[in-house]
DNA sequence: TTATCTGCAAAGCCTTTGCACTTAG
DNA sequence: CTAAGTGCAAAGGCTTTGCAGATAA
């Protein structure tokens, strides 16, 4: 799988190498064990470019290694978003979904109420006031989650 | 049940008139049936200035009409957002919890990620440029949701 | 009158858990 | 060697649905 550097335009073959160290970090340091089905799941995860339920990366990674169980990769996407490499996203009607972090900064989302499309888009000064307005009350921010939700070019 | 305003410090008796008329004509407007339960229904959550989920509306629900069943609560719920007087909230880690817009003006959400306490915020200036933003992107902005994780004065 | 609503219980999803077996460290 | 991981199937929550009787318009 290759893939284009946005900076330079170099071509160059997806090891997810630090992606893989973070999570053999995470896994060390609390005591567990790596696996060949985690690290399955873990690449996966980053290879897609999609919004997945835990049901479909369970798909996904059933093509590669056909043995693998549902629940393997329930109990694995936790332990991804807790190193660090992913999140949950909930939206309206629908179950939970994951997305990954490599390649991407990060961003929010404008949802497409009517073909369900999500596209990622970022505003350094709405996360300044985000920032600021969080200190006003008295909060110690840790992060935020924004979906703005309307009809998307294509569709109106 | 009465309240404050905050506006004028008057103490009145909360009738919920504005807001039943509402409902009545969205119900009526859509060719179905007004009912019992469902006015009920609708006053346990006008009343309750908690984030509800269904199961805990219908629990209060019950205290005053001990037949009701939680079906008909989940089937009333969606007919009150669907005509605007709620919405859903899906916070992480948690089931679908349910807001209510009476004396309320439109706002975000700051989410302790210690107690799980959530604050109402608005930021006229955050709302300005999210519309911005839309609008750049080629969105027709129908709304938006804004959560920020963080710790809350209390618990830091 | 008759289409809708209701409560109930059953069914459906998605997710987690218990278990016996396997495996990493 | 031993604590942790795995797949499976069963169990758990929450939510929806089918149904027969009740009820609003």
């Amino acid at each position: 799988m290759r893939c284009y550097h946005d900076n330079d335009y170099h071509i160059q073959i997806m090891t997810f190498q630090k992606e893989i160290d973070i999570f053999d970090y995470f896994i060390m340091s609390k005591g567990l064990k790596q696996s060949g089905q985690r690290r399955d799941i873990l690449k996966t995860f980053l290879k897609t470019e999609k919004h997945l339920t835990a049901d479909e990366l369970f798909r996904l990674v059933k093509k590669k290694n056909p043995s693998i169980g549902v629940a393997t990769v329930y109990r694995t996407i936790k332990l991804i978003c807790d190193c660090g490499l992913g999140r949950e996203l909930r939206l309206d009607n629908d179950s939970v979904r994951y997305e990954h972090f490599f390649n991407h900064d990060h961003h929010d989302h404008l949802y497409c109420t009517d073909c369900g499309e999500l596209t990622e888009v970022v505003d350094r000064e709405i996360e300044k006031l985000q920032q600021k307005l969080a200190k006003k009350a008295g909060f110690k921010m840790q992060g935020h989650r924004l979906i703005i939700h309307g009809i998307c070019r294509k569709c109106s």
